[in-house]
DNA sequence: AGCTTTATCCAAAACGTTTCGGATTTGATG
DNA sequence: CATCAAATCCGAAACGTTTTGGATAAAGCT
């Protein structure tokens, strides 16, 4: 490995020298720092980052801390879609990406903050987790460390983040199907440490109330963002409640449970009950029937999260809050209410 | 920031009995080594990870190069289920992980090596290369490098490699269509820079000969692996060669292609034609017909890469290659020979 | 007592860079 | 000719660790 010092010594310089040629300051000469800048090429130079970070304090690395990453996650591939995102922008930015995952049993140890401080990442993005993860305190209280969230409302100097208008998303869900002439609605909903859980319940709540429709408590169930939740709550609706004809789902994984559970009691989507998701995961398009779903842009999401982030760690002034819109895209799961 | 200097004031002793200390050198009393760590504790010490590597040499981190980090990707979600498998054996066995992408212009600038060394990366982990990826020379012959990669078949005590039994997969895949009574079989490959592409083929010839057909090179189709390359040769197939009963894909997204150009011409799977697709993925279950397809399991692949890595880098004895099996899926898009 | 061993500690160097605070030279200016 | 400014360079400190090569004191042995 050449060094600084090799330089230095190959083209009579101090190291000082070298390292201001290199670096476009402006006080080196022009002809000795296309000398230096000839010998770096020549000995294949390059810069020792970690030494670097050791003087600077800052390591040109952002921390992606997401909950989702295990042999489960594969199935919907949210999360990876925003770390396509988060990736993206920050190569452009020439940013690298640490990557920390919450699912093993290290996290248990070490907190975010400490993987973070320890690793000495400049900021990080955090996705995924629960409304009362008892590390989100220490984002928040830990002012210093600058992070965005996704899903997850909070804001200061140094905590940004991105979600999507979840309240507007899931009324048009609803709003759709309400359209269709329904007005028993269900809703197969997350869980309740998920600030997009709140968002969608009170959409799907508006859009009833919109229509004149009541809200009934009963009808909302949790399935955990999980698919045996989305099967176990069709299950109970089938069986309890007969008088639904719609099922507004908080994830397009809970829907593919819903159908299997469907199918396990002899009735077809959107025949016999009309379901509408959420995420508009790549399975969606394909399964059968075609989910109806509110699409959001989670690629789009994670590049926004990016560019905020690093916004924020070089000082630019820019709003602390970021929400993309989403889209229904009506495919085939969903039909004219019969009764 | 605490340091380990703060402690050592603190404690009343040198930096040096501090830092052995608390790595656990036997040379400090046990009086001592707990003052010590209590005050580490209290001051919420936590080591300076850049300041450590400087000096060991060593980062505990491992880079990762995935080509297929990008808005595409998201479809088949083979990189992300590699990805958590090296993310989940890493973080077991207390390494970080950097992740690189070489969809961006980066890329063209910088070589993998030079990220590598740059970061000071311990090794890295390279999927989805082509064959005559520039850079591939480079791992080769920068021999002190230590290295992975899927799916590329090179060896040499810096590198090792991962991969599925192709040849084998692929000639279960064709020995099921045989068996099924088809004699015209297509194949639908991927693109010569792939090793696996070339072990697929070779699989697909060996199952024909086996069973007394001869091999027609004329009815192998590239699909690039990609959703319309197989759109494409399904399209071609379709109305050149009527004589094909069936196809074997080697990819389940050429797959997805494919059925949507045998819609497109009125015929349907599996009754028209029947399809064997690879991979797996998450899809593959759900689209309509359901695909029967070779099953490989890709967290596997990146568990067993980190793993592989992690030996070398820690100087363990060890096979540098490592073959993992695949697995026939019957599934609804294959169905007997008519004819 | 003198010697060796053992246990415990530490000063200083090293890792590769950036940066602070000048130093030196050159050319222009009054 | 003395002074000043600009241009160009450099020595040394600093970043936070680990590690080398002892130093010191206490204990054990002959």
């Amino acid at each position: 490995m050449t060094t600084i010092k090799d330089i230095a010594k190959a083209a009579g310089v101090s190291v000082t020298t070298v390292s201001r040629a290199l670096n476009g300051y402006y006080d080196v000469n022009e002809k000795t720092r296309q000398k230096i800048q000839a010998i770096a090429e020549k000995l294949s130079y390059r810069p020792n980052a970690v030494a670097r970070s050791l003087v600077t304090k800052k390591t040109r690395t952002i921390g992606v801390i997401l909950s989702e990453i295990n042999r489960e996650g594969a199935k919907d591939s949210l999360a990876f879609e925003t770390l396509c995102g988060i990736n993206d922008r920050a190569t452009e930015l020439d940013y690298d990406i640490l990557l920390f995952s919450t699912s093993s049993k290290k996290q248990k140890s070490k907190s975010y903050a400490d993987l973070c401080k320890e690793r000495n990442v400049d900021g990080a993005i955090l996705s995924g987790l629960r409304l009362h993860d008892p590390y989100l305190e220490e984002v928040v209280h830990d002012t210093d460390f600058p992070c965005v969230l996704i899903d997850i409302p909070l804001e200061s100097r140094e905590v940004g983040h991105v979600t999507t208008d979840n309240v507007k998303g899931a009324a048009a869900a609803v709003g759709h199907l309400i359209g269709l002439g329904h007005r028993r609605i269900a809703m197969i909903n997350g869980h309740d440490e998920a600030a997009v859980s709140r968002d969608r319940l009170e959409g799907y709540r508006r859009a009833l109330e919109g229509a004149g429709i009541p809200f009934d408590p009963q009808l909302v169930y949790n399935g955990g963002f999980r698919e045996e939740g989305g099967f176990e709550a069709m299950y109970e609706i089938g069986y309890n409640r007969k008088d639904v004809t719609a099922v507004f789902s908080a994830s397009d994984l809970m829907v593919l449970g819903a159908l299997r559970a469907l199918e396990r009691m002899g009735r077809k989507a959107p025949e016999q009950m009309s379901i509408v998701g959420y995420d508009d995961i790549a399975i969606a398009a394909h399964c059968s029937p075609p989910l109806t779903t509110i699409r959001q842009d989670r690629y789009e999401m994670g590049y926004q999260s990016a560019q905020l982030l690093i916004d924020m760690l070089e000082q630019r002034e820019v709003g602390r809050k970021i929400v993309l819109h989403s889209e229904l895209v009506v495919r085939k799961s969903t039909a004219p209410c019969k009764e």
